[in-house]
DNA sequence: GCTGGACATGTCAATAGTGGAAGGTAGGGT
DNA sequence: ACCCTACCTTCCACTATTGACATGTCCAGC
């Protein structure tokens, strides 16, 4: 049900078609949660049904703007304060390094050289996006960079695990 | 495709049945992969037919233990090395923090705390499960250990930036 | 006036993942 | 002998997610 709130998120924060909502997640969203366009109509005509949403205005191409309602809102509330978030239950990266011991060390020291470099390039990167955007205190901005700390920590966390790793490995197995 | 790769990495290791392999999901790769019980008997029938891993044994109570083959381990070798890992595009809490503006500063802070506690226990953990266990120099301990290393870091890292993140909040919103 | 690209939605088939019901066997402990 | 628990598999209905196809409209620039 996570698609679901990912939608009244956004439409809480701007009415918008499901185009525009889209846009929204191939971009700023797309590090944190991603729908395709059939996913995303099939929800929004769900939770229009449920009145969680409602159809604000209608533009040419047969465009529907969407916006959130009290209910909607207050589901949104719910979610973010009285869920609790399950724990994170699937790493495609940390399962291979489970089965690590199928390939030759150097192999497998290779696996984390690459993932370390992929890393690296991450750090580089959301510190040059850092760098470019220009943050004023408003709301929307002050939790949008608060998440970009967290990609920026958990990029430098996975650089320095993976050379770690790959030292650990020659230690132990040459 | 994963689901599959995890099955043949498990087979890899040790033969087992359905039910060994879900055992196995359940306590040591809980962290990294899970799978139903419905979803892993369809995947080892599916493997089974494309001659990936194959029944070694047959035992009581229609136990049928499999054991990964030739072509099994050549596929998980590729799969280890040559395909790139795509990057983790869904983490949940990340959602909610960017959907934190919907709620007043104080639940923000709240939200943070609660998770920066949540991360602070499993660091905890980690460190007396890494404590209680007796680490040999064979393979998978050594991979298991460096997946556990990664636990560790990675739930320091999400525990330091919480209390940075609520910290930034009191400071910016009060 | 034409045309290409952006805007906009709908639908379908297939795979992946969840949860639970159903049915049965083997073996250790009392 | 009995029973309880662990062992073991199959099947089904549902939701979530992906990817592709289909269809059409508006508008800016030439």
């Amino acid at each position: 049900m996570t698609l679901r709130h990912a939608v009244l998120g956004l439409l809480a924060t701007a009415p918008g078609s499901g185009y525009d909502l889209l846009k929204r997640f191939e971009t700023a969203m797309s590090s944190v949660w991603t729908a395709t366009q059939s996913q995303l109509y099939g929800e929004l005509g769900k939770l229009e049904s449920a009145d969680l949403i409602e159809v604000s205005a209608e533009g040419p191409r047969g465009r529907k703007e969407y916006a959130i309602t009290d209910a909607g809102r207050s589901e949104l509330r719910k979610w973010l304060l009285e869920e609790k978030p399950p724990a994170a239950r699937r790493n495609e990266m940390l399962l291979r390094v489970y089965f690590l011991g199928e390939v030759t060390p150097e192999e497998a020291r290779g696996f984390l050289s690459r993932h370390g470099a992929f890393a690296k390039g991450l750090v580089d990167e959301l510190a040059a996006l850092e760098a470019s955007v220009d943050w004023d205190d408003s709301d929307p901005s002050l939790y949008g960079r608060l998440a970009l700390e967290w990609g920026k920590r958990y990029a430098a966390m996975e650089r320095d695990w993976a050379k770690w790793a790959a030292e650990t490995i020659r230690a132990v197995r040459g």
